[in-house]
DNA sequence: CTCTAAATTAGTATCTGGTATTAAAGTAAT
DNA sequence: ATTACTTTAATACCAGATACTAATTTAGAG
């Protein structure tokens, strides 16, 4: 029977996971649209700890280390994510990201935040950026949480056109159009 | 009354704490040779979180933090620069700015090398990037040494026009054109 | 359409590491 | 002995799970 919605919701499952370790069985229910016990059963099939094992491990800094989960390098917190169709990820903005001096975040981390949100959105195993046209709205300082929404707003082949905004609190801080390459 | 042992042991549990922060009550409490309620009303009276809120915290703290973006203030060496002029950087591509599976550089990597430097050329206190326009030619990988060249091709007022070419053995693999504001 | 196996959901008991609260001892100084 | 402080105990409750069993839903083959 393979129903082909397993494997797909257990790719997803990793996904998220991977882009923000700090989710419960329950929010990723609600995410994935399915039980808690479908969730618990996806973990265990694809031997992902529970939620305060990973946090033990990413506390530890060994998270992704050892890990099956190869954990890639995100920069925010994935909270919501339809692959091929949009997401939703959020940045706090942190000291160590700010210019010292006027607590102002580096462009790149926005940037970051923005292009790992893009490139998640196209639902392949491997994608990149080609080409991207972005603007920085206004400076983002220090505390602030930034939301970044992405969507594909056209595809061709395997080239996707992913528009990002991000928003501090309905301010919009960031634009970005990115073309992604899927790679086969 | 304010017996001695109290302030004491109350001290004690901090330094326990703060060299450990995996540590239960129950392991406190057999540690400094008191009952578990004891260290409850310690922790309390210190304002010290429980152990999931306190491995939350270094988790939140250290997660992404391993990643060289977070932790470096400057992607890449800066081998040159003339302020106002031209500037030179090189960012060797290490594991962890890849994609695991295909040990492909992500473009964030690349392009916080180039706002780096397109920043760093702007000769004040403070510059931040306002708009860019990037493209990358072709995946960089792991061990890869990329070699950015950037120059200022337009100044008005505050704005400066930037644009950055970073090159592997005298390929192009990305170029930029950052728009950059200097703040007085 | 029915049968069947896989997939999903439900339900219950149990665990850890706590909070929150109330109450009961213990201790030490005046 | 009284008073104030300190410590321990006891109980109810919670989040976020594990572990297990069972029922229900769903899809596909015959």
């Amino acid at each position: 029977m393979k129903s082909p919605g397993k494997s797909k919701r257990q790719e997803l499952l990793c996904k998220y996971i991977e882009g923000n370790p700090f989710l419960t069985d329950s929010e990723l229910a609600h995410m994935l649209g399915v039980s808690i016990q479908t969730v618990r059963l996806d973990r265990w099939g694809l031997s992902i700890p529970e939620l305060r094992k990973r946090l033990r491990e990413v506390a530890r800094g060994s998270y992704g280390q050892v890990s099956a989960l190869q954990k890639e390098e995100w920069i925010g917190d994935l909270v919501d994510l339809e692959p091929g169709r949009q997401g939703v990820s959020i940045l706090e903005v942190s000291e160590e990201m700010t210019l010292n001096s006027t607590k102002v975040a580096r462009g790149h981390y926005i940037f970051a935040q923005a292009n790992c949100l893009a490139v998640s959105l196209v639902n392949t195993k491997v994608a990149l950026t080609g080409t991207a046209k972005i603007s920085f709205k206004r400076p983002v300082y220090c505390g602030e949480k930034v939301i970044a929404r992405a969507f594909i707003s056209r595809k061709k082949d395997n080239k996707f056109i992913v528009r990002v905004t991000s928003k501090v609190q309905d301010e919009t801080i960031f634009q970005g159009k990115f073309l992604i390459f899927a790679i086969a």
